[in-house]
DNA sequence: AAAAAATGTAACTAATTAGTTAACTTTGTG
DNA sequence: CACAAAGTTAACTAATTAGTTACATTTTTT
C-alpha cells in the first residue's frame, strides 16, 4: 500500500484548514500538528503560506472545472448541455466540499486578490455557460438572457447548499426539524436545473424536464 | 450638523473591514487608523474584537430582515409576496453590500460559530419564506417544494451577485467585456423572482410575470 | 554502499497584533 | 464657574504567529 506522501498530506490538510478558517484564520502551527507533520516540512515543500494557498487552489479548482467541461461536451443539445453543466457542478462541489467554502470566501473578498489561476478557472466555467446559452438561442430553444445571472444562480445556490451542510445538521439536531437535514446535493442540482431551464425555454410546448 | 459619533464611526468602519477581510483578517490597528480614531477608543466602546463583531452583525442583519418582513406583509397573494420577498432581499443587499460579504464568509465557515443573533435573523427569513410557500400551496398556485432550496437560490444568487460587483468591474476593465459590468441589482432580483415563480407555478395558465 | 532527497526535532527570530494603562481633554450639569 | 463623568490619546505589554536554522535521522535513488 502506497503511503500518503507528506506533500500530499500537507496539501490536503491545508485545503481543509483554509476552507474552515480562511487564509488569515489558518495557522501554520495548527496545520503542522493536524497533518502530523513538522512545520519545517511544510516550508520544505512550499515556499510560504501564500504559495501553499495557491497550490491548494490549483489542485482544487482545475479538476472540477475540467470535469464540468468534459461532461458538457458529451451532450449535444443545448438543454441537455445546460442540465449537465448544472448537475456536474453540483456533483463536483459535493464531492469536494472545501471548494464551495473557499470559493465563497474569495467571492466575499470581492475576488480582487484571488490568485490568477483560480480566477481563470472560474472564467472557464462562465465561458462554457455562455457557449451553451448561445447555442440554445441559436437552436431557438432558449430565450436570450444574461449569462452572468444564470452563472450566479448556479454557483450561488450550489455553493451555499454545500457550505451549509454542517450548519444545517447542527440546526436539525437543535430543532428536531428534519427538513433542514437535506444533505444530498443531487436533488438540489436537479431541481435547480429544472428551474433554470424552465425559465429559459422560449415556449412551454418544448419538452420540459418532468 | 450633528457630527458622526465615534461609536458609530467605529461600527461602520469595522463592518467594512470585517466584510473585506473577514474576522481574522481585520486588524484592530487598521480599524483605528481608517476611522481616524484611537485604538483605545475602540476598546472603550466595545469590550473586545469578538463583541465588536457581534455588534456589527446585529446592526447589519436586523434591519434588513425587518425590512423584508414588513414588505412581504404588505402583499396579500402568495405570488406577490414571494416576488416582494425576493426583490426586497435584493434591494436591501444592494443597499448594504457588506451584508452579502459577511454572510458569505459566515456560511463558508459552516455557520457553526455564527453568533446566535445573526443565526436567528437568517432563520426569520427562512420561516417567512416557508409561510409564503405554504400559502401558495394552499391557494393552489404553487407546487410543493423544499423551501430550503428556494431560500438558497435567493440568498446564494443575490449574495454572489452583490459580493462580486468589485470583481466584475475589475474584470470588465481588463477585458473590455461590458456584460460583466452589471452592477444594478434590481433586474437581477426581477429575473430571479420571475425564474423562481415560474418554476413554482402549478399551471402555466396562471398569470405569469412578463 | 554511497549519494541524494526527504523528513523530523526543537529552539529561535522578527514581526505582528489584541488588548492595557495612565495621563489628558472635552462635555454635560448643578 | 466648578467639577465629575465621558471620551480620547500615545506609549506600552504580552501573546501569537510566519518563517528560519542547524542538525539528526530516515528513505529513495543511483
Amino acid at each position: 500500500m502506497a503511503k500518503i506522501k507528506t506533500a500530499e498530506k500537507i496539501l490536503m490538510g491545508a485545503t481543509r484548514l483554509f476552507a474552515q478558517h480562511g487564509y488569515d484564520g489558518a495557522i501554520m502551527d495548527d496545520l503542522a500538528e493536524q497533518c502530523g507533520v513538522n512545520k519545517a516540512s511544510i516550508y520544505y515543500h512550499h515556499k510560504d503560506k501564500i504559495t501553499l494557498y495557491e497550490h491548494c487552489l490549483e489542485a482544487l479548482f482545475t479538476p472540477i472545472v475540467d470535469a464540468i467541461i468534459v461532461a458538457v461536451e458529451q451532450e449535444s443539445g443545448a438543454q441537455d448541455k445546460l442540465a449537465m453543466h448544472i448537475n456536474t457542478f453540483a456533483k463536483e462541489s459535493a464531492a469536494k466540499p472545501y471548494f464551495a467554502a473557499i470559493l465563497m470566501r474569495e467571492m466575499a473578498s470581492g475576488g480582487t486578490n484571488l490568485p490568477v489561476l483560480a480566477r481563470t478557472q472560474m472564467q472557464r466555467i462562465l465561458r462554457l455557460l455562455k457557449q451553451v446559452l448561445a447555442q440554445g438561442v441559436d437552436e431557438k430553444v432558449f430565450k436570450k438572457t444574461e449569462p452572468l445571472i444564470v452563472h450566479f444562480m448556479i454557483v450561488g445556490t450550489i455553493n451555499l447548499f454545500v457550505a451549509t451542510i454542517p450548519l444545517r445538521n447542527a440546526l436539525a439536531m437543535e430543532e428536531g426539524c428534519q427538513s433542514l437535514k437535506v444533505s444530498n446535493v443531487k436533488p438540489v442540482g436537479k431541481q435547480l436545473a429544472k428551474t433554470i431551464i424552465r425559465s429559459l425555454l422560449t415556449d412551454v410546448t418544448h419538452p420540459m424536464p418532468p
